[in-house]
RNA sequence: GCCCCCAUCGUCUAGAGGCCUAGGACACCAGGUUCUCAUCCUGGUAACACCGGUUCGAAUCCGGUUGGGGGUGCCA
């Protein structure tokens, strides 16, 4: 048995991952397994991505000893392609060396597997991700959920995450439209690892590869349909049969005759390349070890994987996630809401809320947990826990978790957004009392500017409540008998107001909600609120009488 | 048309053959707390698309049906 570093990692659900690297003759070698309430249980799905044993391919498998209160698995496991992208390195290329693991874990289920080592030492495969926005002018919630998966994978994986703006379109690629990218990526917190690729500037990249694929034969030129345009330039699929493994949508595969197999133009007859060369020249120019983005591309994956073994250069692995749609089912567009980033930005949402929403938006932990900080998503982010159907964006869900995000803003940020809206907060005791009234009845930062009337006295009045409770002459002389009282309590305070307001409502003969909605309209405005006697009691003496008194002569 | 993918409460999901009488969250409904509104607490309605098969046992595996979605450009 060979010894090596092992780390464990509670998934939740009973499990861990027990995870390492082994180091033995032949090199290192990693493994993973999971075990399940003390029960030892190899988990490929959940340890592929773990970044103590990433790219573990299942070989043969058994099952066994299904008891009456025991499951019991056992597989074999063949960790691939270990720190080169798994392209190159096939079974049998490196040593192999069939080893044994025993993991005693603590009900003693025992684990064996074999697994093959890779000869080189250096087996720690930097992830390299990208965000490759198109510069239209807005950034979709769809887009930018892919950038966020981006981003959570390679910070999961102590990677790289790096920016590449597809700005080839020099009609809609403004710098405006950039800017909007920007923005946005900027507002959510994606930090990026490089300087942002433009590619625009990769023309010539592009093209050299065309020449290399002429050069090769894996290219031609051809007056596609016979249009008189000229000659454009058409990549030769390889005529064979292909598969490739989704991290998200699992082996997929195309036979030679299938119509997405057939041969396609990467130069068009003007001269300028397309998307599918230039994306994967840039893929292949950046180092980009894993390919993140819409289902959209899945019969697209076929052409790119071609042309970059055509070219010679290591395919990165990919996942394709499904797209957010609207409540029929359609892809999610502008006319369903807010659907743009910064849409939300300016209704007021929090970064943070969005963040967490859109992450949950097609993945789960896999427990009960859905509010999540940065460093705990970051912990938690596995593309195997990803969902491969289309979501439904919730407005309802996402206010609401919104507003669990505002409730947990520290009262710095509570207190900044106050004096934001009310330059008159100046007194720090008095803005803290506010605030606490408050703060329950915030859900959206918008809310704060119902609290005009602790600030001010213009405030706004709900004319109709107003009329109800302070229309008669009676209701106008009932309160007139209260604050007469009020103005000579020996000490304003919210019992004393209380107090003083339940006994003129016995001497009256009313009921104190009688009293009580009265005087709300008057010092207030609104029909509901903070806790009356306490709302008295922060306006002050003063000015609970005054808008007492107004009230009474109205 | 052809190629491909998907299918659990209204919505987001948990679920990897027995822990499922299917769990959680949002939404909704009903109670409670309360001076209103909000918060908060308690409870409730609500789903394995359908039909077959495999198995002692299926939400879970297989096949078919239906339904949805994506792709099918000298767009990206």
């Amino acid at each position: 048995m060979q010894r090596g570093a092992v780390a464990a990692d509670r998934l939740g659900g009973g499990r861990t991952v027990l995870g390492g690297e082994t180091q033995g003759e032949q090199g290192i070698a990693r493994l993973g397994l999971v075990v399940v309430d003390g029960h030892a249980a190899v988990d490929v799905a959940q340890v592929r991505d773990h970044p103590a044993a990433r790219r573990i391919d299942v070989g043969e498998q058994t099952r066994e000893g299904v008891g009456t209160d025991r499951v019991m698995e056992r597989r074999e496991v063949r960790p691939v392609g270990l720190g080169d992208g798994g392209r190159d390195q096939q079974q049998g290329r490196h040593g192999q060396q069939a080893s044994k693991f025993v993991v005693h874990s603590p009900s003693m289920v025992v684990y064996k597997g074999k697994f093959s080592t890779t000869k080189s030492g250096r087996s720690t495969m930097t992830i390299r991700c990208r965000f490759a926005p198109s510069p239209t002018g807005n950034v979709h919630i769809g887009n930018m959920r892919a950038a966020i998966y981006n981003w959570l994978f390679a910070r999961h994986h102590g990677g790289q995450f790096l920016l590449r703006v597809e700005d080839t379109d020099r009609e809609r690629s403004t710098p405006e439209a950039v800017q909007t990218v920007l923005n946005a990526m900027d507002w959510l917190g994606l930090t990026v690892d490089e300087v942002p690729m433009y590619q625009s500037t990769q023309r010539d990249a592009h093209l050299a590869a065309a020449e290399q694929l002429l050069t090769a034969g894996r290219a031609y030129k051809l007056d596609k349909g016979g249009t008189g345009k000229g000659e454009a330039i058409l990549f030769r699929m390889p005529g064979s049969d292909m598969t490739y493994r989704d991290l998200i949508k699992g082996d997929q595969q195309r036979p030679a005759s299938s119509p997405t197999m057939s041969d396609f133009v990467i130069v068009r007859s003007d001269g300028n390349p397309v998307f599918h060369l230039a994306n994967i020249v840039d893929d292949i120019n950046q180092g980009i070890t894993h390919v993140i983005r819409g289902d959209d591309h899945v019969d697209n994956t076929f052409r790119h994987i071609a042309l970059i073994q055509a070219l010679g250069a290591p395919v990165p692995t990919y996942a394709h996630l499904p797209m957010i749609v609207n409540q029929q089912g359609k892809p999610y567009s502008k006319r369903d809401g807010a659907a743009f980033v910064g849409d939300f930005q300016d209704q007021g949402f929090l970064a943070d809320a969005l963040f967490n929403y859109l992450v949950l938006l097609g993945w789960s932990p896999g427990d009960d947990r859905e509010v999540l900080t940065r460093d705990e998503l970051v912990t938690l982010f596995t593309l195997d826990r990803v969902q491969s159907k289309p979501a439904q964006f919730d407005m309802k869900k996402f206010q609401w978790m919104n507003s669990e995000y505002i409730q947990r803003s520290p009262d710095a940020e509570w207190s900044r957004r106050f004096r934001d809206a009310f330059p008159e907060a100046t007194d720090d005791a008095y803005l803290a009392q506010v605030i606490t009234l408050m703060k329950p009845r915030v859900k959206v930062w918008a809310d704060i500017a119902t609290a005009a009337y602790f600030f001010r006295e213009e405030f706004p009045v709900d004319a109709d409540a107003y009329a109800k409770r302070l229309g008669t002459p009676e209701a106008r002389a009932q309160l007139a008998a209260l604050t007469a009282q009020y103005a000579n309590l020996p000490s304003f305070d919210a019992t004393a107001l209380e107090t003083a307001l339940r006994t003129t409502a016995e001497s009256l003969g009313l009921k104190p909600a009688d009293l009580i909605h009265p005087v709300r309209l008057a010092v207030s405005g609104q029909p509901g609120g903070p806790s009356l006697f306490h709302l008295l009691e922060t306006i002050g003496r003063n000015r609970a009488l005054n808008r007492l008194n107004k009230a009474i002569r109205a």
